[in-house]
DNA sequence: AATGTGCCCAACCGCGGAACC
DNA sequence: CGGTTCCGCGGTTGGGCACAT
């Protein structure tokens, strides 16, 4: 295996105080990056997934420790419904805090709480407006779309302009959220979004009266479309 | 006080993919 | 284009600590 042959007779385990000082120094002179250097450079007898590691994970200064807040468990409860065990992706949207952390806080403290996750999809559900599928027939004369499965009620009637942005609740947020639409679908959805995003909002600013159609085609196509792939369906 | 048990979390392992040659 | 190297990720392990018996 390539990363056990590279790490053959290097020091392994908990690390010193000693070497801790000597990484510090070297990532700060060096910068983070080049890791098959940094054991050379720091004059540690570590392999570099080690170093690597004890840096991301502890020594950083941009890590915080301690415990997590109420609001960051609940985005970790959220995101991880999203986006499964993508630790990782949760980890970049919670300020600080490291994918090994959020990692091993799940596994220690909500992996084996149904109550918790429950509760999670519960908010979820209670949150969620949009419809789990549109129609090919976009209604644009009526609040409620027919669907195969019964009828579901349009979350911009036309009564009514659409909401601006500052007006959203988070499942609104994370619509806009173009990056991890990206991440999500794979490919541009984020720019699409940031587009029908600009049009909706023109739409709301001018006053119209008209939730606008194509929103609802470009939303649908982004979640359900060309992908095949209903985000919500994963909630 | 000694031992057992469970939990937390730092660290390691193995893999997949990107970058490079 | 194929092989090699490097990096980053998720899964897993094991040491240390707190608490129970």
């Amino acid at each position: 295996m390539k990363t056990k042959s590279t790490c053959l007779g290097v020091r392994k385990g908990a690390w010193t105080e000693e070497e801790d000082i000597l990484l510090r120094k070297c990532i700060e002179e060096y910068g983070g990056g080049n890791w098959h250097l940094v054991p050379q450079r720091a004059g540690l007898n570590r392999c570099r997934t080690s170093c690597r590691i004890r840096w991301l994970n502890y020594l950083n200064p941009n890590i915080k420790r301690g415990d997590f807040r109420s609001d960051e468990v609940d985005l970790i409860i959220r995101l991880h419904k999203l986006l499964g065990n993508r630790w990782s992706l949760i980890a970049r949207r919670i300020p600080r805090r490291t994918a090994n952390d959020v990692k091993n806080y799940w596994n220690s403290h909500l992996r084996d709480k149904p109550v918790a996750r429950e509760e999670a999809v519960a908010i979820t559900k209670a949150m969620k407006p949009r419809p789990r599928r549109f129609s090919n027939h976009v209604d644009t004369s009526n609040t409620n779309q027919s669907v195969g499965d019964g009828t579901i009620t349009n979350p911009y009637p036309l009564t009514s302009p659409p909401p601006k942005v500052d007006e959203l609740p988070w499942w609104d947020n994370m619509v806009v959220d173009t990056e991890l639409i990206d991440e999500c679908m794979g490919g541009t959805g984020g720019e699409l979004i940031t587009t029908l995003w600009t049009d909706h909002e023109a739409a709301a600013t001018s006053g119209v009266n008209a939730r606008s159609d194509s929103f609802v085609h470009h939303v649908k196509n982004i979640y359900i479309g060309d992908n095949d792939v209903d985000l919500w369906s994963l909630l």
